[in-house]
DNA sequence: TGTACATCAGTGAACGCGCGTTCACTGATGTAC
DNA sequence: TGTACATCAGTGAACGCGCGTTCACTGATGTAC
């Protein structure tokens, strides 16, 4: 019995991929690493590069075959960050309901996104205002992306029309500080809290709506 | 020519002091020491005990005459936070002016107070969702009890009466929770520019008056 | 298809460094008599 | 008031440790002929 396989093209085992294929898959493997330390409570900024490695199961040293340093293996989660934050505006764009109801339809599928990209989550809300400045910088360019997405699809739904755009800006601002902070409070709630979880996202829907009350009675001075 | 002092009562120098008041001196000295450092762009999470240490002219050791650890010594500055949270109120409640410009002065009391505090905004705002758990949680609660005051000073002046006190409450925290993300944009704004600190400042006030728009509106569900 | 060579992702050992924490201490300040 | 002793804030040296970074390497994969 012979363990060779006999596929027709590659004659390697199923898992032999090519040589570029397995590095994307080690740095794939860091960048899991990093979060995953996240998810056991520490922060982005206070993790070693030999943690990272570790916890991905290779050696300090090749690490540098993928990052110059910790910031920059950072940079790259600011990019996934932002692929899953437009991913939740398509998933947000798909909400069909009564107007009545949209809201709370939309906050829902908030809620189940945080919760389904936890650790991009506290990535975010950790190192928006913490630890270093290139991060920070990076990760508010992609909430400012966001938030010009967000004004863009008001006005290609005809929400607001009375508004000038850079008012729009400003609510869509309101909005998403308003989600990023409902973000920290679903991400710290204690498992297990029916109770707690449905006050915090009452109070995360009054919250929206205060500030879409505000939005559709708002008049630009000159316009 | 001596150089002994013949003052009445302490026959010492003049700035001999006793030994508590010393110990006071050298922990305030640690206090701003992990201040003064964070005001060089580090994060307080990723301050080093033996660097506090240094900064305030003292030997490692030292340090835990003081605080258990690193942690301690930042409790001790949410401490110092929320007493300069309450003096913020107690200015905020001396702007009598008429309520049409009320806004914009509390707006640039606002901001004279995190320029002149800007080391502990700086703490504030990084610390309130990065770094220790501790730390993240004592904070919110500063800012809880900051909002809550705030409610509290809008019930005695009267602010919005036909609005229950949990919907006051959610106002206010709206209004904090704006009030801290403007105080970010203002530790962030490169110094001497004056064009972005009046947009910055514009983008504030409107932020502001939406909300407080909405908030004349709001009505609860059921009273 | 077969062979010889180049590439390069990951290895393993070593380095110097700053860290947190410990220990026994010093000497000025405070207290009891 | 004077003296003898206790207290204790801060010292200085030492420890073991994990860190980031370097080096020369290995050996599987890829390429050129």
């Amino acid at each position: 019995m012979t363990l060779k396989k006999t596929t027709a093209k590659p004659s390697k085992p199923a898992d032999a991929l090519n040589r570029s294929a397995r590095k994307d898959l080690t740095r794939a493997n860091l960048l899991q690493a990093a979060l995953n330390l996240m998810g056991q409570g520490r922060s982005f900024t206070s993790l070693a590069l030999r943690e990272i490695a570790r916890e991905a199961g290779v050696v300090p040293n090749a690490f540098y075959r993928h990052f110059r340093n910790t910031d920059e293996l950072g940079l790259a989660l600011v990019e996934e960050v932002g692929i899953t934050l437009r991913r939740l505006l398509r998933e947000e764009r798909q909400v069909q309901v009564a107007p009545k109801e949209r809201l709370r339809r939309s906050v829902a599928v908030y809620q189940e996104y945080v919760k389904s990209n936890r650790l991009q989550f506290m990535f975010i809300s950790s190192e928006r205002s913490g630890g270093s400045r290139i991060l920070r910088l990076a990760i508010r360019n992609d909430v400012t992306h966001f938030t010009n997405e967000m004004a863009q699809d008001f006005r290609l739904l005809g929400v607001y029309p009375e508004v000038s755009t850079t008012s729009l800006q400003m609510i869509c601002g309101l909005i998403v500080m308003t989600m990023l902070a409902a973000a920290t409070d679903i991400l710290d709630l204690p498992p297990e809290q029916p109770l707690l979880e449905a006050e915090m996202q009452e109070n995360f829907v009054r919250r929206l709506q205060l500030v879409l009350l505000g939005a559709s009675l708002w008049k630009d001075k000159a316009r």
